[in-house]
DNA sequence: CGAATAATTGAGGCCTATCAAACCGCGTGG
DNA sequence: CCACGCGGTTTGATAGGCCTCAATTATTCG
């Protein structure tokens, strides 16, 4: 998976990865900001003067067609980067998906710290990897594969390549709590709330999970999840 | 779009925008490498220890399933910045779409200069744009939009948001050459050879375009191709 | 406890995939 | 020169998966 080796370390502590840089940022210190859930950070077509990463919580981003589709395109957790821009505006939207805790960072404040950049660019790369997997979830995958991969991203240690299969002994039930409603899901899985909805209520009459609440999800048999994702 | 205001500097020239970083990389002169159309430069699963520009030419970086469902889930073309990776792996594989020239670097390499990292988060940045447009794309439009957006890309100064719409200039008939497959093509929009053959005779039968060739398309109205794409 | 919101379920239709066949351009060789 | 074969493309018929619209049920919260 995308989020294997990252060290948990902040921009604000300046731990540097590789060789050591000389060259030391001016204001490292991010000023942190803190938010509701379902909070607004910034929308598609704003001015990207600011850089975010993200200390705790989980946001999501996504894009809008004029006529309202909605494409949610990341969903991110604790170290991961958001803001970057090529241009001079956001592509898209952050929503926070929890409560959240962010260090900020002055665009140009990036610009010249060849710290930040570097932490940036690590981030990145791990990113685009979850993008590559999403990609090929949105364009080669059933709505059943879509789901279930959707789920066992939550089940830690399981759905990376790694997955060893049935053999292993990870196959355990797992809990697993949603941050998402049955709409975010469905935008992010480029599916409709009816289509979500209709595959939980089939993996439920499988056996593979149990629901204990909405947003509580007991996964009864892991392994079974594992195998609908379409990569085994 | 996300390609706008990339200044074409090369890796090797040693260019920084943004504040002057002091730290020079040792050894920055990049070694080059030529490859046919067609190549494979490399597999997904690869030991990832090179990162690559690309100088001249087109390359494709797609993922497979193990049933032989493949995605498309970048185009690069010349600037852009393939071959980074999250792990000790490649997420996908990369092969060449015409004859290519590319800047090979060493990933440690790269770790260890502030300046490669530097230019590498600029050029992220701008794909990972690139990647939620095309997210949105594969999540939320059909194969019509699909397949509109993925021609009025080839077309200079449109399909961006700062398309102006029919009032534009830019309204004239252009010519554009296909590098890619039906097949590929397909592969890339998430949709199979047929239905991309099948979008393409609609817009032949509405007058939109008109094929010269197989891979030579002269759009005859490049807004009503524009407003085919969802984005207005 | 009841209203508002979210989720589920059902019926029907559309869009795209699938399978199959025909077509086209092009290089080869008789 | 033209038949031939080959790969890629187009077109057709059909089926199926997911969307749409609508109604019901569950959950949340005042």
């Amino acid at each position: 998976m995308a989020y294997l080796d990252r060290t948990s370390e902040t921009i604000g502590q300046q731990r540097v990865t590789g060789r050591a840089v000389r060259e030391v940022a001016k204001t490292p210190t991010a000023r942190v900001q803190r938010h509701e859930q379902h909070h607004v950070i910034f929308y598609e077509g704003d001015q990207a003067e600011r850089i975010f990463e993200l200390q705790d919580g989980i946001v999501m981003l996504y894009k809008l067609l004029p006529d309202g589709r909605r494409q949610v395109v990341e969903i991110l957790n604790r170290g991961m980067i958001f803001g970057t821009a090529g241009g001079e505006r956001y592509d898209c939207s952050a929503e926070t998906l929890t409560p959240v805790r962010l260090a900020v960072h002055d665009r140009r404040e990036v610009d010249a710290s060849a710290v930040l950049q570097s932490h940036v660019a690590k981030c990145l790369m791990s990113q685009m990897e979850r993008l590559h997997e999403h990609a090929m979830l949105l364009g080669r995958k059933s709505a059943m594969e879509r789901v279930a991969s959707y789920l066992i991203r939550m089940v830690p240690n399981r759905g990376g390549e790694g997955c060893t299969g049935p053999l292993s002994e990870t196959c355990d039930p797992h809990d697993l709590v949603l941050t998402m409603t049955r709409q975010e899901i469905a935008d992010y899985l480029g599916l409709t709330i009816e289509t979500v909805s209709r595959v939980i209520s089939e993996l439920k009459r499988r056996g593979v999970i149990r629901l204990e609440r909405q947003d509580r999800i007991h996964v009864t048999r892991v392994c079974g999840l594992c195998q609908l994702t379409g990569i085994h």
